[in-house]
DNA sequence: ACGCGATGGATATAACATAACATGTGGCGC
DNA sequence: GCGCCACATGTTATGTTATATCCATCGCGT
């Protein structure tokens, strides 16, 4: 179903085990690190659990909140902080059109994805196409444009959420 | 050099006529306007020109500050019901990834567009690339994902950067 | 004149992000 | 152990981006 050269976008609608998400995601973070020779410390875990308390995109002031930023906590750097490590290292991304960020599933691969944000549940959903990376490349070798960082965010209805509307 | 189907990517450098696209673009924008019957209000026109002012995307406070928001003269909010105006027609669009505006070059067709950023001049090419357009439809087909708004922004160098760094 | 919708002004605040500096902590050579 | 360095985090303050709410005005049709 997924062709090996690209990440299928999977939608994971309401019912799922998430804690598996979540223990997967840690794992693969503790792996890429280590194999990095930087530190996953306590802090940068906690943030990483929370990104991916669900498989849509959270906002940097609702961690700072989960973290406890209302009893004068943790403040806003620390947040942004740890943030910042873990998009270096490719663990989480940022969704501009959102300013919020996502867990990425795939952190071992050095990519550049394309995300389905879906409105009605706000899942989003990370892929790999090679179609659309193709594409892109194409273009811009036209027009003599050295490409760094390309960003596609589509917005849009996953397919549980056009079955029924108001999906969890 | 642009195929029928697209638009293509035009980087203007630092030395061309520019009161020419200025002048061109609240030209469309009269015309657009008058066609769907709503108002190019003073304000509206002023907005648009300062947004027109390079080929550069625009920030909000830097339109406030050129409308004179110093002197206590405008507020946020007029400036961002003039660009929310201007969005909705198709005259300028948001830069997702660089929470700032640009003029847009063909504001007849309602198209989706996708962006060329050059990190060196800052300078935002506007293109209508139909293989990335199509890429992206196969790929929201294929997840069974209903797409509404597709945001493509492309960071990069451009041409003349790359031949000569700090270009204008 | 009257009502109505569109426009823009005024006030306030929410939401998002970073600069600059201080403190803690853990590893390493000696 | 001790001093030192690098890195991580805490703290304070502020900068930047965006919106909610309420009110005044204007053009227009009747």
């Amino acid at each position: 179903m997924v062709s090996p050269s690209s990440i299928g976008p999977a939608f994971h609608g309401s019912r799922h085990a998430h804690g598996t998400c979540i223990d997967g995601a840690l794992a693969r973070a503790e792996e890429v690190c280590r194999r990095r020779g930087v530190r996953l410390t306590p802090l940068r875990r906690r943030v990483l659990a929370l990104v991916w308390r669900g498989h849509r995109a959270v906002k940097a002031y609702d961690i700072l909140a989960a973290l406890g930023g209302d009893r004068g906590a943790v403040k806003p750097p620390t947040v942004y902080r740890a943030l910042d490590f873990l998009m270096a290292h490719g663990l989480v991304h940022r969704i501009d059109s959102l300013n919020a960020f996502v867990g990425c599933p795939r952190p071992e691969r050095g990519h550049s994805a394309q995300f389905l944000i879906c409105g009605g549940c706000g899942e989003v959903s990370e892929m790999d196409a090679a179609g659309i990376e193709r594409a892109i490349a194409d273009r811009a070798a036209d027009a003599g444009f050295a490409l760094s960082r390309k960003i596609v965010e589509l917005h849009g209805t996953c397919p549980q959420c056009t079955a029924s509307p108001p999906c969890a």
